[in-house]
DNA sequence: TTTTGTGCAAATTGTTTGCAACACG
DNA sequence: CGTGTTGCAAACAATTTGCACAAAA
């Protein structure tokens, strides 16, 4: 009952392909350019701009991801307080969840998330976008180990 | 159909019964406290601490806005990027659905809300918290506007 | 009169911007 | 070569913290 395989779903198969992506827009190919999107391609889960410096300058990192996303290679997601998090965008997932309690974000495909959307369009009103803001709450295994934290000491 | 009136909801009935709330805490009703449940009682929607300041010191806005909520009067929630926003607790309310365009804040009522939650869990397995992050989305309002426009310019 | 809360100043964190040097195409 | 990109420094916004002084109880 484990979730985290979901977040495999690719999209923009390779480096290469997110490079040529680039220069078909006429976008430059830097070095940051580069290491940013190796070191995305590689990130399991959404990092923060921080994280994915390495080495660069903050500045560039922002600037080139905020580059990245424009083209639709790249999408950010802010999980409350803290900073926002980075992540390839993979054309099947329209949002995520996170779990407060371990950091886990899982994509979420469109027909997943469209049951959400129905429901509180139905109870609010509201047509809801999940798109920059994840869903937050508690992954299935927290909730297990929080079940277990209870029985242990009741 | 609008939804604005649900915001109306009410627990906490008065300042009156919030400074008594805070004397059986043994909390001490500060000038600032006073006028910070002064402010939250008149504001029809979340506001930030600066707007919620008034002159007053920022830090001790902060202090204070922490202190109210940790005993249950107030309430805030972080709407996109943006400062966060603090309202009263009313005790109906778990929740809030805000608007991305026009930043109005809709309270969402515990069944509202539960159904929301069964629908998530059922789709991701994640047990969902909107307490301290509202749900993002368009309101009918600012739906049926976005829908005139497109007809406007075709 | 003893806490608890206050204003002020300064530190923190996350992010943005201005600018001269630099490198991709 | 020439424009887009870099690193660095400085600016920013939201929030937090340290501290001497003021004010609830």
């Amino acid at each position: 009952m484990t979730v985290a395989h979901r977040t495999e779903a690719l999209t923009a198969p390779s480096l290469t392909a997110a490079v040529v992506a680039l220069r078909t827009r006429g976008m430059r190919v830097s070095s940051t350019r580069r290491a940013l999107l190796h070191a995305l391609f590689r990130a399991p889960q959404p990092l923060t701009a921080d994280e994915l410096a390495g080495g660069l300058d903050l500045a560039s990192v922002y600037r080139n991801l905020d580059a990245l996303e424009s083209v639709g290679l790249v999408r950010h997601v802010h999980v409350g307080h803290g900073p926002g998090l980075y992540a390839l965008a993979r054309r099947r997932d329209t949002g995520y969840a996170a779990c407060e309690r371990c950091g886990r974000h899982v994509a979420l495909a469109p027909e997943e998330l469209d049951g959400v959307r129905a429901t509180v369009l139905a109870a609010t009103g509201f047509d809801t976008d999940f798109s920059h803001f994840p869903i937050l709450g508690t992954c299935p295994d927290c909730a297990a180990e929080h079940r277990e934290e209870h029985h242990a000491h009741p």
